[in-house]
DNA sequence: GCCCAGGGAATCG
DNA sequence: CGATTCCATGGG
């Protein structure tokens, strides 16, 4: 059986696209196939009505609602964060995108191997780390557990190609198995003790940080800075995001990143 | 401060 | 076509 649900201002494709995430992907039919920690789905937009595939209310009520973050109001916080040209430009290109409130742990490994990496070379990373090391279910791999990783070794984990990340991916494992980094508690901690405590992992500074923290944990005011962010910044922002944005600075970022990535700013 | 580490697709000139 | 860059970070 297949969920049907109305959700206006959303967009699937630019939520899926824009580079928060490296596990769906596009089918034929306009459908996006995908995995999120140890579930599957495959979910189609037609207009504002979207379709879940072979779910019922349960399994949408229970986990899709939340990571697509579709209680989430996006119109209100946009009216809070407008203010000039370039925030305008964006939102009108993709204000559709929501931030997935995705799995701490499979964002910290996520950003750890894209940190100086594209998008498709990320994605066959991630893929294979997971065929590699997560658990076969119903013919898609689910994302590793961290104690999986931990006990692995450099040289099996060489075989992902992940290159000079492997070793960041290992101490993270090892760091989050012990306990001695609690991705739980990050969401309720005040968000510098959590920057803190990121960073204390190797291959984690702070741009790997604020990823985290803003995909993996929902604290939206969390500003990851790429290069292209950073150009965006020192071309329309030299004096600093403005103050109304600060606390929605990580969905502004999301907008300015897509926006900017597709030649519209 | 500098350079380089794995790696390969995308983009630039 | 080759060169550079890419959702960076740490160690020498």
């Amino acid at each position: 059986m297949d969920f049907k649900i109305s959700v206006p201002f959303f967009s699937l494709e630019d939520t899926l696209s824009c580079g928060q995430c490296f596990r769906w992907e596009k089918a034929e039919n306009g459908a996006f196939r995908g995995i999120a920690g140890d579930r599957s789905l495959t979910v189609r937009q037609q207009g504002e009505e979207l379709t879940f595939f072979d779910i019922g209310e349960e399994e949408f009520a229970a986990f899709w609602k939340g990571y697509f973050d579709l209680d989430g109001d996006y119109q209100t916080i946009f009216q809070r964060i407008r203010g000039d040209e370039f925030m305008e430009k964006a939102h009108r290109f993709c204000g559709g995108i929501h931030i997935l409130r995705q799995d701490p742990w499979e964002a910290l490994c996520s950003f750890i191997i894209s940190q100086n990496n594209n998008i498709p070379r990320i994605k066959g990373i991630v893929a294979r780390f997971c065929e590699y090391f997560g658990k076969k279910k119903d013919g898609f791999y689910a994302f590793p557990e961290p104690e999986v990783i931990a006990s692995a070794s450099l040289e099996e984990l060489s075989s992902i190609r992940a290159g000079f990340r492997a070793k960041y991916l290992l101490d993270a494992a090892k760091k989050v198995s012990s306990g001695e980094v609690s991705l739980c508690s990050l969401e309720t901690l005040p968000i510098e003790e959590g920057r803190k405590q990121l960073q204390s992992i190797l291959g984690v500074g702070p741009k790997v940080a604020e990823c985290v923290l803003l995909y993996g944990c929902h604290k939206v005011e969390a500003f990851p800075i790429d290069t292209w962010i950073k150009k965006v910044m020192d071309r329309y922002y030299p004096q600093g995001l403005p103050e109304q944005v600060k606390p929605y600075g990580g969905i502004a970022q999301q907008y300015l990143f897509h926006a900017v990535r597709n030649g519209i700013l």
